[in-house]
DNA sequence: GAACTAATTTAACATTTGATAACTAGTTAA
DNA sequence: TTAACTAGTTATCAAATGTTAAATTAGTTC
């Protein structure tokens, strides 16, 4: 009756027995291959992802530019929060960097169940504030800091990213092009 | 027994009567003269403000500059999350620029009341939601638009405060120096 | 109205970043 | 094997933005 995913949700908030079950019942695993979307663009935002192995991102298209919005690791909310809000298609997909594991929760199933299981509830907003609270700090690391302070962040936030993910996908990240980039890190290596 | 902010409360999201009557002793009005702060630096957001007039900001420094992280309208949710959802010290300040009447409530009775009054919980959980829907455009906005882009889409969005606030604040808000900021404004008056 | 003060603009120069293209290395396919 | 393709780097030049300082304008105080 364990389940990982639910005992990293039990670390963010409690939950009762029947609420585990409740919630155990509705996550879904699938094995997704590298580069593949999990959703694409267009489509409405009705499913809460989590991965349990592999990377993930989210893009769209800018002037017909890739650019990605963020990079997700395992344990880590996905979801295109602008779009499942706001019940609207999304302009941006959700696709997975390496072959991976992910764990998929239907919003509308979930919902269903806010109203026998409130402390669900409790944990879904708090999973939502978190995510909230991160897009913060990422404003103001765009804000005021240099393309070379950005990357340095991110080499200290998420080494992983750097380690694994094309560097063409992390440029668009920090809000610089790909060249830009390469001189960055032809400083100090 | 109706209270102009509770209308507007109505428009996002249903309340009951009882619910009406909960909410609106809780919130608090006072007035605040031009550039004083309605909370310091260093204060653990505990409450949630909304003007009925006025115009405010959210600051902060950084490397001892004074950076406005957003500006905030009558009606609009005025809260600094990541201190609140955190119980963590905000490095940030609400600050008025103009005298302003302003609604407060206190996060700790409000949340007193989502036990029994779950459409009360719900709205501000829906208040929540929009602001962090406006933080994620905010960051597509500062990720690939130029400086030009971010003044004019601002002048677009919040045409008051380009009238209303000193550019030294509008400056560090799109990300820029005061002075890029009137070359920018050169161009096209 | 004169004297201050704050806000905004302008100027000159340095630095960063973008755009484009050439180059290298690794991968895939015929 | 070569040829084509992709990712990443490097080089060159142009454009945007930062830095510093001075000039101008607007607002306040006495």
């Amino acid at each position: 009756m364990s389940h990982t995913l639910i005992t990293y949700f039990k670390q963010i908030s409690q939950l009762s027995e029947s609420s585990e079950e409740a919630l155990h019942a509705l996550i879904y695993t699938q094995s997704i291959p590298k580069n593949q979307d999990l959703q694409h663009i267009g489509q409405t935002c009705k499913t809460l992802y989590f991965l349990k192995t592999g990377i993930a991102r989210i893009y769209y298209f800018h002037d017909g530019n890739d650019v990605t919005e963020g990079f997700y690791e395992p344990f880590c909310l996905i979801a295109r929060a602008e779009s499942l809000f706001a019940g609207a298609p999304s302009k941006k997909a959700i696709q997975v960097l390496e072959d991976a594991e992910v764990w998929s929760i239907s919003t509308q199933e979930l919902i269903a169940l806010y109203d026998d299981h409130r402390d669900i509830e409790r944990l879904f907003t708090r999973l939502f504030e978190r995510a909230y609270v991160q897009t913060i700090q990422r404003i103001e690391n765009l804000q005021f800091h240099t393309a070379e302070e950005r990357y340095r962040l991110l080499a200290h936030e998420q080494p992983e990213v750097l380690r694994r993910v094309p560097l063409k996908y992390i440029a668009s990240f920090l809000g610089i092009t790909q060249v830009s980039l390469s001189r960055i890190r032809a400083k100090k290596n």
